[in-house]
DNA sequence: GTGAAAGCGCTAACAC
DNA sequence: GTGTTAGCGCTTTCAC
């Protein structure tokens, strides 16, 4: 288990060119198919594996995309991250995925490291960075697509939905429905932006109709079913007038479903449920909860497919500059 | 937005040698606060961003850990990937990760294109590999984790559970609660070695004492609560002699409790049930679901340690070559 | 405390 | 169809 063969390697057992061999590797050029079947044998029996780590200094050029997303255990990233895999899966491009922890000092970090490794794109969520982060995304010199939230200027390209708009739609169909006191539950506030953003949107709507929110509440931690059980429960113990409850995630909507399940409250007489997201969870819940669809997959998609035409155009068509996605806000059973 | 600045252009408006300035940034050598202070400022105008193929290439040696798990939507592998992050986070590895869609052959050619990286490790889940990649690995001269399962031989070491025995615990358990029609309920069976062995432990518990399951139904494609309640109505229609429910996943097995909660079925009078993986989601239902739990975050983490005690002892003490750790079956309301 | 020379393993560009 | 030359941007080594 000596040294890691090398082309060099390859190319001696083959008796040819260091050059001919790295061909054959790659299948460029014309190589004769005798001389393409003895690199290839050489290789195979030496067990080569190329070092793309000099081959990207060679070439000048890494075939990587760095995708930088707040967290992976939000059950909304992974989905992202599938439809930015898909897109790429068909071309030569490979992602990298970066995390942020929903910290922007973490980002910038991350937004160096990735970028220290020469990718042909970036894709991150959210619009918001630290000065420096922006500068070196502006230097960088290479697509920069911001995901997620449309909701303000991205440096490059945006693909996303209005969280703004969510929770203004949410907001009117809330009303409309003749609720009156109405309820706010939500985590992770101060980390989250766009959580945020459909927060204004709610209460600028709600604002409009000479409203507001009743009662809020807030906790700092990730979503889970059992906290938004338990916020639940302490927010209507505090306001039992309530009668309708707007979450900042699908995953503590649930949970206040879960608690009205079995403390025999009926839904929506007694109270309204909405949360965000769109779920696929929510499918095989008994109800079902109204919510906010966001087309998670799609926007990855959608982000490594603009990638993969720059690469091809390098104009940027300023039209596409913002690539606002349609949300449908789903009434379901418990509004 | 020219060319990107290299470091001779920082050494060279810093006034000094490309290696001087190369000491200051990477924090090396003996150089006097004057000059590092000069070479940080140039860096800092020319919005310098250190290029590691360069650097990597030069050095031979990257600072990345390769990480391949079968899916990144299954909820359990962002654990795993949390706790490996978090591991690495205090050291200069950083995570590289990579999906194989619980594909061998798609497993192969992402285990080459991470080991074309040259990283320091490799973690990566199951011990089912195609010959090819299990030639690649062992060739690669570098610590090889494999995680989750631990029913086999590793290549180089092991840390994760043993999902037979998962199997034959929850068997053994179910058969003690006195059900005697037992029902199984899986998904991706061909695809996931280890929902396999689960079953296989299950059953060879049951014949052990002389019984078997009654009924089984499987689905090949993700879990999903909505799958597991819909495979829980065709089951208990075709088999409503039933008692008691496994199911491969703690998904489907929510969507089970699902379909008994909206069809009034008492739990686990008219039927009982148990999941496996011990999801936080469980903490937030009404009933609390019998399952295995498995520490998911303490594979990820411990596997990350690993591959760091590897890099200062390279010499592998053998009795660490598998490490099982414990799962605990939980009985819980639904058994 | 600083610098000069050499080279990491590969590929672009050109010659033959 | 194949080989030669040069060099990618950085770090190692050794000299001063």
């Amino acid at each position: 288990m000596g040294q890691k063969p090398t082309l060099k390697n390859v190319a001696q057992l083959a008796g040819v060119s260091e050059m001919t061999a790295s061909r054959v590797l790659r299948g460029v050029g014309d190589v004769s198919d005798r001389t393409k079947e003895k690199v290839k044998t050489a290789a195979r029996e030496l067990g080569y594996v190329p070092n793309r780590i000099a081959g990207g200094l060679a070439s000048r050029s890494v075939n990587l995309v760095a995708v930088i997303v707040p967290s992976i255990r939000n059950y909304v990233f992974p989905e992202v991250l599938t439809g930015i895999s898909d897109a790429l899966a068909e071309s030569e491009l490979q992602p990298v995925f970066g995390v942020s922890n929903y910290d922007l000092e973490q980002e910038e970090r991350v937004i160096n490291d990735m970028l220290s490794w020469q990718p042909q794109g970036i894709i991150l969520a959210g619009l918001h960075h630290t000065e420096a982060a922006q500068k070196m995304l502006e230097a960088a010199n290479i697509p920069i697509i911001e995901i997620m939230d449309c909701d303000g200027d991205p440096i490059d390209m945006c693909i996303g939905i209005s969280h703004r708009q969510a929770g203004q739609d949410m907001a009117r169909l809330i009303m409309e429905r003749g609720y009156r006191k109405i309820g706010f539950v939500g985590t992770q506030m101060p980390l989250d932006f766009r959580a945020q953003k459909r927060l204004e949107g709610f209460k600028s709507e709600l604002a409009q109709n000479d409203m507001q929110l009743s009662d809020e509440i807030y906790y700092d931690a990730r979503s889970s079913i059992a906290k938004g059980r338990d916020m639940t429960v302490t927010l209507m113990e505090r306001s039992p007038d309530l009668d309708c409850l707007y979450y900042s995630s699908d995953l503590l909507a649930v949970g206040g479903l879960m608690h009205c399940m079995t403390s025999g409250l009926s839904i929506p007489d007694d109270i309204a449920l909405a949360g965000f997201n769109g779920l696929d969870m929510l499918d095989g819940l008994p109800t079902r909860l109204a919510t906010t669809h966001v087309p998670r997959y799609e926007i990855g998609l959608r982000a490594a497919k603009a990638i993969l035409a720059r690469k091809e155009n390098p104009d940027m068509p300023l039209k596409d500059k913002m690539q606002l996605l349609d949300i449908s806000t789903e009434m379901a059973d418990t509004l």
